[in-house]
RNA sequence: GGCCCGAUGGCGGAGUGGUGACGCAGCGGAUUGCAAAUCCGUGUACGCCGGUUCGAUUCCGGCUCGGGCCUCCA
């Protein structure tokens, strides 16, 4: 087992993972503010945060991850006349905003689902800590906030190092506007954001600044503490936290805990800070204040197994800027496709020894016959190193191709070597079959009863060596956005793009 | 305007101071009635200009181009 490193953000290095609590990990994700459907470029982070608990998993480590869920207190911008974005969201759709609430969860939930992505140890949700986070706001509201009239504002010049992860400018920046009057400095954020005089709200609470809803930053720190304990291991979330967010909640916990800089990272709440990079378009980044997004059920209607994305995660590094595109995704598809079908080749193996990688909370079983095997060996080495390297799954991957290539082998010890590397990865590649990713696009012309039965009327031509006859029917098929394939079980396939 | 990042073959995308991953596409072969699918094999790259070095795609400087952030965002 290769010593797991990983790039923190707060440093800006790689670092050696270093456990709080010996054998044990604890890992804290930003999860979704669940006001609208999460795009395939938010999953993203959730598939990075996935693979990096597995891979800690592999290490051997107890894991506890959380990942929370915000169903309050996210602004429609930073100035904070800004509306929040569940009550807009409710008022469009006429509906209750906690309604609006479980809706988007349970479609976030459906993709975390369909992207193999484990579930946490808790899902963390905003409103059941309401209580908690008004006691962490007391506790920090002398030494470190004032009040406005629009909330209780953290002053960011109580704490040391603010910005350090952002590499922010201290000194004010142009083109940073000063919206609230009255703010002592820019960066100064609203810890608890009082309800307009006048007005109701569906979600507000009474607090000792009046009713309203705690700021945004605030809920990620407390649930961090209540639920893992300052420091905790890993925090993780899109690079776009590492900004604004983040700096935000890394003061609060420093006013918190009420310990020094950042020259010691542990005084963050979080020993290493890691952000997964952009899902990008060539017109840009993904965005959800634009309008039209990619919403991984748009794959699926496309003919996109979900599964072919997180391949498609897979081949690059978390922290580079990975381009979305159709045929990028095509060759994802095509790719785990070709795994998929070698493994099917294993399925009537039975593994030797089990090659489940530990579940959440579990702890590694020892070492296996496969991890020593001569040609199994080399392929686990390389996936080892490669994945403790950063995670560095571009790699990973073609070790385990490495594996399921590997001729003349033991099917059983050839499987559990597989399984266990795809364990890591999350593909899921025995719980798949190739049929699996033949899945109906929404603009398909003909439906599969129809396609059977062209198909056969076309084997009977073919018996009878009416070719013209056949090759009528392939073409007819074809049209339609069928690729007929003789010589394989499968019979056919959709023509996707 | 300020801060930051990137530039690798047709596309995507790793990585490295000297034998140039990998995937998809392409091409060749096996297979097929012909195809497709599958399997095997295979070519092509490191933005530009300098510098350091025996040697740079890899280190340093400059330039050009692209992108991100400074407003909600994974």
């Amino acid at each position: 087992m290769t010593d797991l490193k990983l790039f923190n953000s707060l440093t800006r290095e790689i670092e050696p993972f270093t456990p709080v609590h010996k054998g044990e990990a604890r890992v804290y994700t930003c999860g979704p503010t669940v006001y609208n459907y999460p795009h395939i470029g938010n999953m993203r982070a959730y598939v990075f945060a996935d693979v990096l608990g597995r891979t800690l998993s592999h290490q051997g480590l107890k894991l506890t991850h959380i990942i929370n869920i915000t169903d309050v207190g996210h602004l429609t911008d930073d100035a904070d006349e800004g509306e929040d974005k569940m009550e807009k969201m409710a008022a469009e759709k006429a509906q209750s905003i906690w309604d609006i609430a479980k809706h988007y969860t349970e479609a976030y939930w459906a993709d975390v689902k369909a992207l193999n992505i484990r579930e946490p140890a808790k899902w963390s949700v905003a409103t059941d800590y309401i209580e908690e986070m008004l006691e962490f706001a007391k506790g920090i509201a002398d030494k470190h906030c004032y009040e406005l009239d629009s909330g209780l504002y953290f002053d960011v010049s109580t704490v040391e190092d603010y910005g350090r992860l952002a590499r922010a400018v201290t000194e004010d920046g142009e083109g940073r506007i000063d919206t609230v009057e009255g703010k002592r400095n820019p960066q100064d954020f609203a810890i608890w954001r009082k309800t307009p005089a006048g007005e109701t709200r569906q979600m507000e609470w009474d607090s000792p600044w009046g009713k309203g809803a705690p700021g945004w930053h605030l809920e990620c720190s407390v649930m961090g503490e209540k639920l893992l304990g300052f420091p905790f291991d890993i925090h993780t979330g899109g690079i776009d936290h590492r900004e604004i967010h983040h700096p935000n909640e890394i003061a609060q916990n420093q006013a918190f805990c009420g310990c020094g800089g950042l020259e010691t990272p542990r005084n963050s709440g979080a020993n290493i800070w890691m952000h997964n990079n952009f899902l990008v378009e060539r017109s840009g980044k993904m965005s959800k204040s634009s309008g039209e997004f990619l919403r991984l059920q748009l794959l699926i209607d496309k003919g996109y197994h979900p599964l072919a994305y997180r391949t498609m995660c897979l081949q690059a590094h978390y922290r580079s800027e990975l381009e979305f595109s159709w045929e990028g995704l095509e060759a994802a598809l095509t790719r785990l496709k070709r795994m998929v079908m070698q493994a099917e080749r294993l399925a009537e193996a039975s593994p030797r020894e089990g090659g489940d990688l530990p579940q959440n909370g579990e702890r590694l079983p020892p070492a296996r016959e496969f991890t020593s095997h001569p040609k199994f060996a080399p392929c686990l080495a390389k996936f080892d190193e490669a994945i403790s390297d950063d995670l560095n799954t571009a790699i990973a991957l073609t070790a385990l191709e490495d594996a399921l290539a590997t001729k003349k082998v033991d099917a059983g010890i050839k499987r559990a070597a597989v399984e266990y590397m795809d364990g890591v990865l999350g593909l899921g590649l025995f719980d798949l079959a190739r049929q699996d990713l033949r899945i109906r696009p929404k603009a398909a012309e003909i439906s599969e009863e129809d396609i059977e039965a062209a198909l056969t009327d076309r084997k009977a031509a073919r018996a009878d060596k009416d070719f013209a006859k056949s090759d009528a029917i392939r073409d007819e098929l074809a049209a339609k956005g069928v690729d007929v394939m003789d010589g394989n079980p499968l019979g056919w396939e959709w023509k996707l793009s």
